[in-house]
DNA sequence: GCACTATTGACTACAGTGGTCAATAGTGCT
DNA sequence: AGCACTATTGACCACTGTAGTCAATAGTGC
C-alpha cells in the first residue's frame, strides 16, 4: 500500500506529501480535512483511500516519512568529529536553524504532533517520538567532551542552561525566519557565533 | 451585556468562565464548540447567547477578563523594589511559575491565542496582546540596575541568555507541573536558587 | 484489443455547528 | 395574590463539513 505510494510518479508524490503536511500541521490529526489535502494537491478524493486506508494510516505513514527526512539530513549535516561541548552545540544549532529554514512546514508538523490530544492517534505518536529520540539523541552526544567547563559550578546544569539559551535564539528569531535573505542568513550566523563566544566566557575555564 | 454577567451568581459564573477557557485552550477559538462550553458549565444554550450575542463576543470578552485577572496576580505579587536585576528575574521567574501551576488552563489560553490564525478574531487578539505587552513590560524592567554584569560582555545580549536559561527552566518542568506537591514546588524553588547562583557567577563582576 | 492498474468525482450517511425562540421558572413589588 | 420583569431552558433549524465508497473511465504494457 505505502510501497505503491512511494513508487508513483515523484512529482505528484511530492504534491501530496506536502499537501498533506501542511493540513495536518495546521489544524492537527482531527480537525485536517482529507477534502482539502486532495484539493490541494490536485488529486481525486478516491485516490488517496486507494493508496492510504484511512486518514489515521495516511496520519501515521507520514509521520514516519517525515521523521526519515529529517532525521537522516539532520545526522548527516551535523559533524561527527567535534569534541568539543560548545563548538558541537552551536554547530548542532547551526543545522537545526538551516533544517528549520528549509522545511518549515514540516518543523509544524512535528510541533503539532508534539501536542497532539486525539486519542485515535496520541499513543501511535508518543510512542514514535520516544523510539526516535532513545534512537538518535545519543548519537548527538557520541564523544562530546565537557571537560573545559568551568569547575565551580554544576556541569549538568550548566549544560542545561548552554542548550537553553540556544534555544532560546532560535525561538527569538523563529518568527522571521522564513522571509529571511541569504544575507540575513549570514548576520544570524555571525550573531550565534558571538553568542557562543559569551557562552564561552561564562561557562568555560578561563585557562 | 457582559456587565450583565459580571453580576451573576458568581459560581455559575466562574464555572462558565472555567468551562469556556478549557474550551478555546484546547481547542483554539473555530474549533471550540459552544455546546461543549454549555455542557461542561451545566447551563443552557440560550443562557450562553443571552450574556454574549454570539461566539466571538464570548472569546473577546474571555480574553479580555482573563488578561485582567493575570496581569493584576502577577503585578501585584513582584515586589517592585528590587533593584538587582538577576535576582528581579528570578523573583519574575518564581512568580510566573506560581501563577501557572495555579491557572495551567489560563496559561494554555493564552498560548493557544498567541497562535490563533482564524480570520474571524486573529486581528482583535494580536492588537489586545501588543497593547498588554505595551503597557505591562515596562513596568516590570522599571528601576532595575543592570550595573552588576561583567564589562567583558554584550550587556543586552548577556541579559537576553539570562532570561532565556530561566524561560528554559520554566519549560523544563511544564510537563511535570500540574500533579506537584507542595514539597516538590519547595525543591524546585531551591533549585531555581541554585540556577541563579551559576548565572550570578557567570554574568556578574566577579568582585 | 485484452487485462490490468491508476484515477476520477459524484455521492452518502452522518455528526456537529452557531444561533433562535417560544415557553417556563423565579424574583421583587404593590 | 397578581403583575411585570428578567433569567433560564432546551428542542429545533438550516447549514457546513466530514471520512469514506464505488461505479465508471483513462491509461499502460503486452
Amino acid at each position: 500500500m505505502f510501497d505503491k505510494f512511494m513508487e508513483m510518479e515523484p512529482e505528484k508524490r511530492e504534491r501530496i506529501v506536502q499537501a498533506a503536511t501542511k493540513e495536518f500541521a495546521l489544524k492537527g490529526y482531527k480537525n485536517a480535512s482529507t477534502n482539502e489535502i486532495v484539493k490541494e494537491a490536485k488529486i481525486s478524493k478516491g485516490l488517496i483511500f486507494h493508496y492510504f486506508n484511512n486518514k489515521k494510516q495516511l496520519y501515521l505513514h507520514l509521520y514516519d516519512y517525515l521523521t526519515e527526512v529529517i532525521v537522516t539530513e539532520y545526522l548527516g549535516k551535523l559533524k561527527n568529529d567535534e569534541p568539543d561541548f560548545l563548538k558541537k552545540m552551536g554547530q548542532a544549532a547551526l543545522v537545526k536553524l538551516e533544517l528549520f529554514r528549509k522545511h518549515p512546514m514540516i518543523f509544524k508538523f512535528f510541533l503539532t504532533a508534539y501536542v497532539e490530544t486525539d486519542p485515535e492517534v496520541r499513543e501511535e505518536v508518543a510512542g514514535r517520538n520516544q523510539k526516535m529520540v532513545e534512537t538518535n539523541y545519543p548519537k548527538i552526544y557520541e564523544g562530546v567532551d565537557y571537560s573545559n567547563i568551568r569547575e565551580d559550578i554544576d556541569k549538568e546544569k550548566a549544560v542545561s542552561m548552554i542548550i537553553w539559551a540556544l534555544e532560546g535564539y532560535a525561538n527569538s528569531k523563529s518568527g522571521v525566519f522564513r522571509n529571511m535573505t541569504e544575507k540575513e542568513f549570514g548576520d544570524m550566523i555571525v550573531e550565534i557565533s558571538s553568542y557562543m563566544d559569551i557562552l564561552k566566557k561564562c561557562f568555560y575555564k578561563s585557562n
